[in-house]
DNA sequence: GGGGCTGTGAAACAATCGTTTGAAACGTAC
DNA sequence: GTACGTTTCAAACGATTGTTTCACAGCCCC
């Protein structure tokens, strides 16, 4: 018969991966049962072991199926950056726009908590799905090393490494948090338009990563007088 | 009979609070049992419903005993700033230290996860949960806010809220994720020594805050050609 | 020596978890 | 129609969860 619903036949497998991401990002990994899930898919409780084995592997594609191709996106941002840049030095915000952005985007595509889902990804509890993912981001963490280094000549390669990191959980503490800095502030930061909150993330990270290293480890922190506070051009 | 045990005699309530902070900062709040905790604390299963009435009870608990000193230090560290300052601009820095500090120090006294327990504190699933704990730092935000806005006296409100938010999510991925890093840098970044830890984080954080706000939302990104990447005064 | 209070003990509670089972329904090819 | 591989179904499985129960020990005070 001529299959005239709305939803083009959406197959059972598909489902499940669905309404998991949903649940995962809105509730997280430990608190989701299989029967939330397999209820709102449509399906029988059986359903996820059949189709993945068992819960964790369920929990293993769904990262993998939206992780692969956003660190995709993030290299061929980069790649484009690099090549926009020629043999001169890449601008340092379109490297980490190329990093940022992607991510960013995942929270406005299909479904909106896969922002939060990959947030929770850097934090998962289980080790052996914390290396799953870390697995995910390791030709991403070189590339983009290796970008940041001919972005900063002068900067060694440790420093960005950190740095980005700090970039990353200022991302991951975005995606799952904006609404607690909502009610702290009383419903004076919201994250309605998400471009201002992209600009003013990129604003941050720019900056951050950018600053030369003045106080590595040993340098006297606070020896250089009454210095002007806020004293920017 | 007189007590020569080495322990000053800790009473089973304290042990409960003690091996839970531990077990909750390792592996989690919803991935710790009771029957970890109480045997760990050298208690009878029981004695967590008995002293604190729930799980839930106890987590609250465990939260509001290690956040409120810090967050008292936290002000009291910001007093200090500000008095330093007079009635001169405070300095960004040490604002920004005094915010920083108490809670890195967080993770070097008793204990050692106390840091990583912070962090999950930011990301706890359960909404009730997450009202208590933002509670507790109200009185932070708030204070904050009005000595970032005295050291910044150009920037908006909202923007030194995000700002500082983003600063908070840098916070969190270190406490929790330095292990992470360390896997993806293959070593080449370790949070062995937290004095650079925390330099790092604080150069990071001073510039990504102070940093001018030059394209909140519709200024034209990549439209300064190709600047000196690390060129700062 | 008793009453009251605080704390501990072992055992069981009901509920929920992820997983497994075996049979029924499905479409397809012969 | 029949056989076959795939998928779905209701039901139950054993294990583990947080919580409760009730008996018993310790202690202080009258």
């Amino acid at each position: 018969m001529p299959n005239s619903s709305p939803e083009p036949e959406i197959g059972t497998r598909e489902r499940l991966l669905d309404t998991a991401e949903e649940l995962f990002s809105a509730h997280g990994l430990r608190e989701t049962t299989m029967r939330q899930i397999t209820a709102g898919a449509g399906a029988n409780l059986a359903a996820v072991n059949y189709h993945f084995g068992s819960k964790t592997a369920l929990v293993a594609e769904v990262f993998r199926r939206r992780l692969e191709p956003m660190n995709a996106e993030r290299l061929r941002l980069l790649d484009e950056a690099l090549a926009r840049a020629g043999d001169d030095r890449p601008d340092l915000r379109a490297v980490l726009t190329a990093f940022i952005v992607p991510a960013l985007r995942l929270g406005r595509g299909a479904g909106q908590g896969l922002f939060q889902l990959m947030a929770r990804a850097h934090l998962a509890p289980d080790p052996e799905l914390r290396r799953l993912v870390a697995g995910q981001f390791e030709d991403v963490a070189r590339r983009f090393g290796a970008a940041l280094s001919l972005a900063l000549p002068g900067a060694p390669m440790d420093e960005l490494f950190w740095r980005v990191f700090f970039v990353v959980g200022s991302m991951c503490h975005t995606a799952l948090n904006t609404a607690l800095l909502s009610e702290v502030t009383h419903g004076r930061c919201t994250a309605d338009d998400e471009d201002a909150v992209l600009a003013r993330l990129l604003d941050f990270a720019v900056a951050g990563v950018s600053t030369a290293a003045h106080t590595t480890t040993s340098a006297a922190p606070p020896a250089r007088g009454p210095r002007a506070p806020g004293a920017r051009p």
